[in-house]
DNA sequence: TTTCATTATGTAATTAATACACTAATTCAA
DNA sequence: TTGAATTAGTGTATTAATTACATAATGAAA
């Protein structure tokens, strides 16, 4: 313990972001503080790094805590330092981002955390630097989803074209052509057709579709070009 | 000090990946590790985050400890924390990557800190995870470079485009064709064409360009598709 | 003056991106 | 039962970008 002699040490924290997708609208979970200070205000789920496991232990953890999901899509995002950005003590924070399903949850809602969906186009105000850390994890995401098939992960295991335009509209605040879109969509091959309709949201109802797993993970390193002039929309 | 009683502090790192470019090969700039354990092996140049500073500041005083140069392109990659990656005691490492002119430094090697650049083909054993942020630190600059300009922050301020086109080479290890090549990078109109000629490298002489660093800096985040296919060149 | 290595440039063919409009299916109400 | 309303689903022509490919110009050195 402490064996190089003289330097400092620091607090370290995991902090969570968190997006879903209801169908319609872009969601970013967030809890109410439950600690002094700031607490009860709103804050991005996180927790400190305990002495025996990695930051994606932390974040594992501490995104099953609060969800009770396991083996959600999440990835290392930065790591905010200001020495001033919790009034405490010197604490960095490690931010991920995470996507999930937002229908694998939102029932379950966990009151322990005093946990709340917020329309991403409507959060309300973060603590300390969580505001920060959503706008970047917002710019990552849209980059990341001009350039791979990120955003399925927000979506349920069945989905239609229509929904997945809708999602990629909310995410880049624009519309896309529906003939282009589906056609671009389709060219990747990674969606499988399925024999059922959803009914719910149209009277002609729209087909079913799965994510080819198989292709997915193989492809997602792949430059797909999802967006068109992606650098229009990204500022 | 230590007002969230019980959890734990841990010692936090900046280790730097930085790249170089001598006008033929790509390499890393490495350090012989002056302290216990793994004294006199190759390392990254790092250092321990002091109380006051960010992990940003602490990356551009390391950096200039090593080369005393200030201002250079240098971005947050990631951090690691296996509970095991050093032995010593607990540690995070925050991850930087730079990218430097190599003739701004070369000469000057700091002997301090028994510094030396390898080609990034050939380099030495590394200690703790270091090898693995140094191929990290590889596939983002491979993966950044084929969307953004940022490959001239490996150049002096004059270069030719034969050189330009070496650099793109050694970074995705293959070869293009060079009118197409010239094309591209033409038409993206970020370089400034010189009246001088290289003629060090040729009997002909090739015309120095210099970056429109406006241009450079508006257009940095947009997407420029420096690369055909880059997905086949980045795994 | 010939040879050599390197720089510089053009064009045709292919592929990808864009713009744009109608028909099909179903429900609901008249 | 008919038609009105809504959303899903598809095709084509135009434009832009990417690719493949070869030769001439330069100037130093032999």
């Amino acid at each position: 313990m402490n064996r190089y002699p003289g330097e400092t040490h620091v607090l370290v924290a995991v902090d969570c972001i968190i997006f879903g997708f209801d169908g319609n609208d872009i969601k970013l979970l967030v809890v109410q503080r439950g600690l002094k200070p700031e607490k009860g205000k709103w804050s991005l789920m996180g927790g400190f790094l305990q002495p025996q496991e990695s930051l994606d232990q932390a974040a594992d953890r501490i995104l099953k805590k609060l969800t009770g999901l396991e083996g959600v899509y999440m990835e290392q995002l930065q790591t905010f330092s200001d020495p001033l950005r919790d009034p405490v003590e010197r604490t960095l924070s490690v931010a991920y981002f995470a996507l999930i399903d937002i229908h694998q949850y939102e029932k379950q809602l966990s009151t322990d955390y005093h946990a709340e969906w917020f329309l991403l186009k409507k959060t309300p105000e973060l603590i300390f630097d969580h505001k920060k850390m959503m706008e970047m994890a917002k710019r990552q995401l849209r980059y990341k989803a001009a350039l791979h098939p990120i955003l399925f992960e927000l979506l349920p295991a069945k989905f239609t074209i229509p929904q997945l335009q809708i999602l990629y509209e909310g995410i880049y605040d624009t519309t896309f052509d529906n003939r282009n879109f589906s056609r671009k969509v389709l060219s990747t091959e990674l969606l499988i057709k399925q024999k059922e309709k959803d009914k719910a949201n149209s009277k002609k109802g729209a087909f079913y579709y799965k994510l080819d797993k198989r292709k997915y993970k193989a492809n997602f390193q792949a430059f797909l070009n999802f967006i068109p002039n992606p650098d229009k929309l990204l500022m």
